[in-house]
DNA sequence: GTCTATACCACGATAGAC
DNA sequence: GTCTATCGTGGTATAGAC
């Protein structure tokens, strides 16, 4: 990985002042960060973050090196703006997903939606891995506040509905639910279509049968 | 990620001239390939496998990029070389952790032993991910062969305790337990040690209630 | 089998015209 | 705001002495 070679610009000035992507002031130019940021998502599956070059990334945009360094300061900035987008979305399938009006949903139909909604968005999104092990590598903080948003989001559903669940457990079944679900659906989408139905309904099954305990235990809808 | 300049030898003559870990003769040999190996884990911890690179590697063993370079092809064939050897120690793990004798342990205790056995490995060998992410990538053979030997070793595990269980469904099983468990170990030894062990009570809750049913429904011991 | 030294080139990043 | 041209860095892989 050639390193920077910043020498004309000190490290801190350069810091200051070019963000991420620029907050572009024209409607276009948010295309065209968009466009950008689409090219970078298909680099990234292709090749690996790290294996990437900012002329994969130009070529694949249409754009030249020149257009992309006007609104990246650099390739992290790329990897952290992808990770932005990224994390917003996932934060937004979550919680519309599992709304906090629907507490009392029965666990079928909830895991149902959950479980729907998540392959939905990686379905539509084939980058999903590529750039979540580049946000968690390069950008943690972004990754850091996505987990506790997810977690967050979760931790809260499960508050109001099992109110009498100790907290520590609650932490315990919202962090545990999130790595499941995720790592579920990521097993069914890499599986061809005549099993991901089957996958998904095992993984139903299963967050199922351990909910109903909790519904059980806890006193549900 | 500067790329081969193979120019003077052709490639497929590379290609069958020298395997990756040229199978050393001498027992020191081993020990040196090993030596690599763990350095070069270390550093595909530390920097990811994509901006690794061989001086790293050859620094952090102690070596030179000579010696390197006399045992392996390229940095490809330390990544493969390293990736069987992982894929050899899950294997093992996964047999010892769930022998078939133990086909009719209550699944409380063969949970236990599941999820015990990879915490372990994966405390033992932080780069667990590092590498499991760059074998994905660089060599799905190794990969797939891995994945196939513990999904088939669970599968017959499931076979013998539930004979009348349908295929696909055991299939499901095998493969979305693997999946969870995997993902759920690797949650945990993120986790401060204040959770971890929450974290891993909770995920064994959910395994044994879900098994708990299939127990009823197939016969269990 | 291990080292040092080095050829070669891809990459990141910039300069400066348009 | 977008382009082309180019520089310096440093990474891969090899050659060749020991």
């Amino acid at each position: 990985m050639p390193k920077p070679a910043i020498t004309p610009v000190v490290a801190a000035e350069l810091d200051a002042r070019e963000r991420a992507p620029r907050t572009p002031q024209q409607e276009r130019g948010q295309r065209r960060v968009d466009q950008i940021l689409d090219a970078a998502e298909q680099v990234f599956v292709e090749h690996g973050v790290g294996a990437a070059t900012m002329q994969m990334i130009a070529d694949r945009a249409g754009a030249s090196m020149g257009s992309l360094y006007h609104f990246f300061p650099n390739k992290d900035g790329v990897v952290e703006a992808l990770g932005a987008r990224y994390a917003d979305a996932v934060r937004d399938a979550n919680q519309k997903a599992m709304p906090l009006e629907l507490v009392h949903l029965p666990a079928e139909e909830l895991f149902q939606r959950v479980l729907q909604a998540q392959v939905k968005l990686i379905e539509r999104t084939p980058a999903f891995d590529a750039v979540h092990e580049a946000v968690q590598r390069n950008c943690p903080a972004i990754n850091d506040a996505m987990e506790q948003a997810l977690v967050g989001h979760v931790g809260q559903f499960l508050a109001l509905r099992y109110p009498k669940m100790p907290t520590e457990d609650r932490i315990a079944a919202a962090m545990v639910s999130v790595s499941v679900v995720h790592a579920v659906v990521e097993l069914a989408v890499r599986l061809p279509a005549t099993h991901r139905m089957s996958a998904i309904t095992e993984a139903h099954r299963m967050l199922v049968a351990h909910y109903s305990k909790y519904d059980s235990l806890y006193g549900a809808a």
